[in-house]
DNA sequence: ATGCAAATATAGACAGCGTCAAGATGCCTT
DNA sequence: AAGGCATCTTGACGCTGTCTATATTTGCAT
């Protein structure tokens, strides 16, 4: 007698094959570790959560670093989506001001802040000091970077930025002010969630000023 | 038969009470998370290394948790010594340029590169997100970042630093900056060692450029 | 259509983890 | 000497990641 006689007299069919299961549990995953955090996920939760048994995730996932991995690789698509849009169109902005800058700092905050479950994984050191990290994924962290310091270097030879300023050390500069900033609000360590805005703009300045340098 | 009886026939006595083992309980965490990384702690491994069974700890350390807590208190003791030495003295520095802040970045960078095991802790989120945080640590660190609001706000009083500059938010800012390069650095998502000093200037020349804007 | 391989799901087992409970041992005070 | 207290030990529990072996289903070649 198979599994599916058994539940036939109940509403929900339940198939032996779930069908969509790599996408749940990677969806899955992303929900557990934004509501109980990174340290609450384990496999077997996982599994249950999507009504499998607590092998069945080997099937799609080599690992628990490969699930996180896969997590990761989901969270750069829609951090390439939300932040970079407007840097990677083909025509370079014709305008560069501060108020530019500020929206850009405002969006990369947002996206780790309001994903922190994907930021964690994307920028943590439990991915890229595993030796697991995929070539395709430090490809797209490495992309996205080389995005910003060529759009500096664009700006740099439209005359928009000072040419004192060196468009690599710039952009290392910068973004570890982002991810300084994204990684203490997410950590907890500053709490004032009303002073963001503040720092915000209080980074743009320093940036501005710095890429006006004479 | 007691136990001393039994090894007093080997070079090694090793005494029913081990005298020492809350320090070296700390100490081998420390240890422990420098060579094989913080996920690789554990209780049974720790009391492993000091030769006492695995349950011993728990009468020195309530919990893990508590355990990490006082590590981090411990990398605590060590920042202050190192990085805020020249900052914490009576007399306010009479100068202040370039070059004091390049050392002072310099400063910070190498005490978290090159005491990860501990800056993991003191500014990780496990620990702050994890309510047991304990007043006295949290104490240690505003403490450490409010010394250095002060000192720009003396700066600032001296006429040494632009009066447009807010203190706060310049603090946040530039810690910002730094806690980023640390965590980037320790993460192992900028590799290039060379750079660091590169970077550190850089940021030393954008954070000096802050200071004296018109 | 039939049969067989590949894909997918399952249960069982193992070592390691944090930690609680009960008991053993040694030190210190009275 | 006695007894209390700090310290250390063993045993146990439920949780974890993941290996192995087994069962079910799908899809393709015949």
């Amino acid at each position: 007698m198979s599994k599916s006689e058994i539940s036939a007299c109940t509403t929900e069919v339940k198939p032996y094959h779930h069908g969509d299961l790599r996408r749940q549990l990677l969806d899955a995953a992303a929900n557990l570790i934004r509501e109980e955090g990174e340290a609450a996920l384990s496999m077997r939760k996982l599994a249950l959560a999507v009504g499998v048994s607590r092998t069945a995730p080997y099937h799609h996932f080599s690992d628990k670093q490969a699930l996180l991995c896969a997590v990761a690789e989901e969270g750069f698509r829609r951090f390439r989506r939300i932040v970079t849009t407007r840097l990677d169109t083909a025509e370079p902005a014709v305008v560069i001001d501060e108020a530019a800058i500020r929206l850009f700092i405002r969006r990369y905050i947002d996206f780790a802040v309001n994903n922190a479950e994907y930021y964690d994984l994307m920028f943590g050191g439990h991915l890229w000091k595993s030796e697991q990290l995929t070539a395709s994924l430090k490809g797209e962290a490495y992309t996205s970077f080389k995005v910003y310091v060529d759009q500096i270097r664009c700006w740099q030879k439209a005359r928009l930025v000072s040419s004192t300023v060196d468009p690599l050390r710039y952009a290392q500069v910068s973004w570890s002010t982002l991810h300084g900033m994204s990684r203490l609000l997410i950590d907890g360590i500053y709490l004032d969630s009303e002073a963001v805005a503040a720092m915000s703009d209080a980074a743009a300045n320093m940036f501005w000023q710095q890429l006006q340098a004479a």
